[in-house]
DNA sequence: TATGAATGAGCATTCATTCAT
DNA sequence: GATGAATGAATGCTCATTCAT
């Protein structure tokens, strides 16, 4: 009946399990990392020991943050994956990755692996193999510069991170940035007389 | 004669405080910001109160550490200004903060600010005019994209510096990916027809 | 029926209040307010933390300690408001708050003055009333000096508050000065013939 | 040539030596024991290390403002014996001894015993046989309670050392007291019908 | 001898994690 | 299972004292 033989979980457990994720996306996405876990648990109105009893330590609560995060933007690049334009596939999916980057600075410091460097997973992976693919199709259809690769991404994503975690954050300034990078990934870009 | 009329201070004390802020270069730049006071005092040969001495408090040596990266920055720039070339120039002053960033683990933290904001500083308002500047001047000889400003910058050197600070940091990675998106600010990348 | 309508407080929690405070008295009262938090939690046979969970600094936890010891001697001295004879009235609220001063050097440094300028509490101001009332009475059953006022009383206690923090501290030491200061704030004592 | 055959001194050291003396009076009368060694340094204009070169300690170094107090105060109740009249010399005494007390927040410390207790010293031991002696007199001529003891004199000193440590010093305020507390030390005041 | 830079034990406070209720 | 009080190692900073210059 369970999706994973994992644990059925009683459903007061599972309610609780939920409360303190979405607590803990609310507390680090607007602290970052070094938000406390007391903090967590009063958000999600339990005691710090329920917080541990779903994820045994601070690093695993990140951790399971992060990625959750991974596998929504995952998915939503997978999905892009049908779509027959490979430029505006590959561009929407840094766009809703960029989006979720933003709006969550835990998520930003760890991308930019300033702290907390964590462990790999799934979704990361899938993610990376996904954009991958996306780029590979770019690439292939002449829309990309071919010297763009898969680790381009993160550092551009850091960027956009860095600019909400900024004293006087302007929401807009990401945007235009990405934009502009994004423009500089075109194959249209490369293709003019580059160096003079 | 003397650089600063400040302080004529003992010639032990100047190289004490020399050895101190380079123990703090190293450190800082290695473990970033969350490294300890007696971590950079055992660096250096000497005791806590001696940073102490030298730098009132742990933000102080940081900001000591980060204005004397932004004068070195700011100072290179604002010698390219003489440079005839304005691309180039551009280019040039990005490349050489680039490195420093990416070098340092504390000066990429905090130019993501992620963490501590630090207070203004002269060496960064510099920079920014300098670079303001080599831009302006890109962008009139229709060398650059007229949209890219300088807030841009940062967002792009935050990318550089998490390059370094990945778990396996390539240093090649961040050399490569700013030379991609330096010349998506190109003006040339922009002037070809965006969607065919 | 609760005395505060604060929290109910668990159980182990309130006893464990209770160490704390029953601890950090007797530290403070032997040594002063320059005694360590980690001497009140060895003291109290709980970790500093605890310490710090029902009182967030020093200050508080001294703050806390002389609001209650102000208390005591305030309500002491306002039962004394019911009572015939002032002058006797009076004596007692003096005697039981120099009984409290002597016994407590972390009190008698505050009631000094030479150490941290507590907040102004309700137990202080309460006493200061009373024991302003107490005299009031006296002098208008004209059994005390007129010219004694309220701002005499911290001087006296401070002179109590000295001789138990002497070298050898002499137990009977403060009562006889105070049974002497106290004769001389009597009204007799002014109406003599003053140089014969 | 010497007053004593301690050691001659050169001249200059002899002056470094009151510069320190005047520089820690008056650092330390202001700021109570707590004031810090660096701090009488700078008032002197010398280094600290001078300051330790003539006092081994900072104990020391109060202790030598300490005595010198004492010795003041004990040669004042020293001529005072000449006079005839016992109770003007005792009541002169006091006076003198409260307007130094009044003025050094570091000697009201002292003498409160709450802090550092010092070591006994010869002006101490002087001024408690002189005025022991004035009191003697006192007594003797029925001008004084006979119940009125030698360890009196520091319990009322401490109410006037307190009295300038408080938060809004009124400097008439301990004279008012003092005045108060002396007139029940006359014998006149026992005279009076004490207990009803 | 004077100087003031260097030393480092000491202290208040924080916060991830544990465990008694 | 849930709770939140207790724990204590860790960390920034101070200041009396020492010692190289």
């Amino acid at each position: 009946m369970s999706e994973l033989a994992e644990k059925p979980l009683r459903a007061d457990a599972r309610r609780n399990r939920e409360k303190v994720l979405a607590a803990a996306r609310a507390v680090f996405s607007e602290q970052g990392v070094d938000a406390q876990m007391d903090d967590v648990a009063r958000r999600a109105d339990v005691g710090v020991g329920t917080v541990y009893r779903h994820f045994p330590t601070k690093d695993a609560l990140l951790q399971a943050l992060t990625e959750e995060l991974f596998d929504v933007i995952a998915a939503h690049a997978r999905e892009l994956l049908e779509h027959d334009d490979p430029w505006e596939s590959f561009r929407e999916a840094l766009w809703f990755g960029a989006e979720k980057t933003a709006g969550d600075r835990a998520f930003s410091e760890i991308v930019a692996a300033h702290k907390k460097t964590l462990k790999a997973c799934r979704g990361q992976d899938d993610l990376t193999i996904t954009v991958g693919e996306l780029m590979r199709r770019c690439i292939a259809a002449g829309r990309m510069r071919p010297d763009v690769v898969i680790e381009d991404i993160p550092l551009v994503m850091c960027g956009v991170g860095s600019a909400s975690a900024m004293p006087h954050p302007m929401p807009e300034a990401w945007r235009r940035h990405l934009g502009i990078v994004l423009d500089g990934f075109r194959a249209e870009a490369v293709s003019a007389p580059l160096h003079r």
